[in-house]
DNA sequence: CTCCTTTATACAAACGATTGCAGTTAATTC
DNA sequence: GAATTAACTGCAATCGTTTGTATAAAGGAG
């Protein structure tokens, strides 16, 4: 690899005058400009960004630490994020966590040794500290899909409106008997569904129905289980509200062994996103603009990185709403 | 950001020692470690990566260029990336390049600029020349899913035999007219499959069933327009094979449109994923083994990166074999 | 007691860039 | 013609580490 200093000997001249040659930044005269261009060309030359990192203070890039890609949402809002940020000349680290506290941990803490200027995260919500420690160690931080810490700024969905707007459509779909697959009721983002869930049963005068289970609550698995446990909890059940697509897949599994149509009982899942509309199977589901949400999360992230120290942002809490999109499944 | 400097003034050495201390490669008194280990405790050192990169020349990152992430394999492998880069020290920086050469042009410039000590990369097939050089400057690279170039190494599935036994299959299910919906034929990892499809069909004796049009190569929209050419052009078809899952989805909302059923025709897809089995529509596919074939990546390209220029490695190329999993679709 | 090895520490030079400062011309102004 | 300014370039420090070399004290062997 060329480095500045093979070039400014090529071009007999000065790193110091390369540097400003090739950054454009001060004065060079033209004729000693071209001859550097030419120097760096016949080299091969490219600027080592770990140097021009070390010097200047700024890696230009941002970590996204979140708990799974693969089935999930994650996976949109990653490709929005990272396409926001290499617009903005920002590369994007990724950081699976697979919902595990000390994955988490351990990868926050290699992301803060240098790594990068700012993180998005979707914390597991077990590391609040840690997280409020980078951030006052100067590293920017959003929180995305999951509100960890008000003094953090956070990029999230209405959960609340959605679980309550998937109650008031089954309502009046004729549901009276509306079951939710419940678990990690203390945790956003499941603890917003469950809170809007209560309130339109309450407000439209019906019967919770809860279940959870020890399974991993983001699971095929866990779906399953808990609609066999609200189908025999009650025989009069006509609706089941799964927090996430997969689990409302594991209950759908469900219905479809027992012979359970969708006119008997009704699924909606309250997290699809909007293209994966047309893969998933069809089944109804409140969703988010996940592209949309990564983007707006690489753009806010970065924008608390380029604000200067003396002028600091307060935190802001974006929220996007999900819109009910009707599928074959109710 | 406390630094070395700091630590070493508050124990009251040399930065080098301080260094060596941390390091734990060279005598240091163990009173002195206490007071060191002390120091760096109180003001929170933490070792700036940046810093160490420079100096050692190794990032300890590798980076990952893909098409696309959501709605695609792509989630799944990265996800096995990641892990196992994880485990062996690494970071992972993405970038997705919407299957656009100049995007991808543009990532891989960004990528070799210090940034990267190995890529992995699923490549659009229009930058040769680029990833050659970038492979030839000393970076070392591992071609995913996509096989380009022969003397780089890679990680493939074995497409054609996968496009085969789809054909094969079929034929013993009773289907006589099978069409393909083709595409960038001359493409991998297009091309294997429009090749073992060719020559089941051949070995077979029947005649080949072939669509293509101008829309993008991945997406629903292609498999709905190539499904209704197959049948516009062939009364008697009776299964398709498409490619990918998203082109199957395509397919069959055709047929479902028009009312046409599994037992008339049966449609089948090359390239389904294990775990996504049960999210999806319930479609018989080819899948492959994208979690172990990310890792696998990730370890070759480490592995690579680690071994010294003297005995430099030749190319390796790993297949793995797809599986058939039958489902509702056929 | 001398010589050699082991242990322990500091000094200083890298890694590859950026950037403040100073110095040298050449052009402009009075 | 002297003073001022603008245009250009080089020197050297700096970012935060690692690491080769020098140095010094301590311990062991002969």
């Amino acid at each position: 690899m060329a480095t500045l200093k093979d070039v400014a000997r090529l071009a007999c001249v000065d790193v110091s005058t390369v540097s400003r040659a090739l950054n454009n930044n001060s004065y060079v005269h033209p004729d000693t400009k071209e001859k550097i261009y030419a120097a760096a060309k016949e080299l091969g030359y490219h600027p080592n960004v770990v140097a021009k990192a070390l010097r200047q203070g700024k890696r230009h890039t941002i970590g996204v630490v979140v708990p799974r890609l693969h089935l999930a949402i994650f996976s949109e809002i990653l490709q929005g994020i990272e396409e926001e940020a290499r617009g903005r000349g920002y590369a994007t680290l990724i950081c699976v966590t697979e919902d595990d506290a000390k994955t988490e941990k351990e990868c926050l803490n290699r992301l803060r040794n240098g790594f990068v200027d700012g993180i998005i995260i979707a914390p597991t919500g077990k590391n609040g500290h840690l997280i409020r420690d980078i951030k006052a160690s100067g590293i920017a931080v959003v929180q995305l899909v999951r509100r960890q810490d008000h003094s953090i700024s956070s990029i999230v969905a209405d959960y609340e409106t959605c679980g309550y707007e998937a109650v008031t459509y089954l309502y009046e779909k004729g549901c009276r008997e509306i079951g939710l697959i419940a678990g990690a009721q203390h945790l956003e983002p499941y603890k917003g569904r469950y809170t809007g869930y209560r309130k339109a049963i309450k407000k439209l005068g019906l019967e919770e129905n809860l279940s959870e289970c020890n399974l991993p609550v983001n699971s095929f698995e866990y779906g399953y289980e808990c609609a066999n446990q609200l189908l025999a909890d009650n025989y009069a059940l006509d609706a089941i509200i799964a927090c996430v697509d997969i689990q409302g897949l594991g209950a759908r599994r469900v219905l479809k062994e027992k012979g359970i149509g969708c006119d008997q009982i009704k699924v909606i899942s309250l997290t699809g996103h909007v293209v994966g509309g047309m893969l998933r199977t069809s089944m109804t589901s409140m969703e988010m603009p996940a592209n949309e949400m990564g983007m707006k999360a690489a753009a806010m992230v970065i924008e608390e990185i380029e604000t200067p120290f003396d002028r600091k942002l307060s935190p802001r809490h974006l929220v996007f709403s999900a819109s009910l999109v009707e599928r074959e499944s109710t």
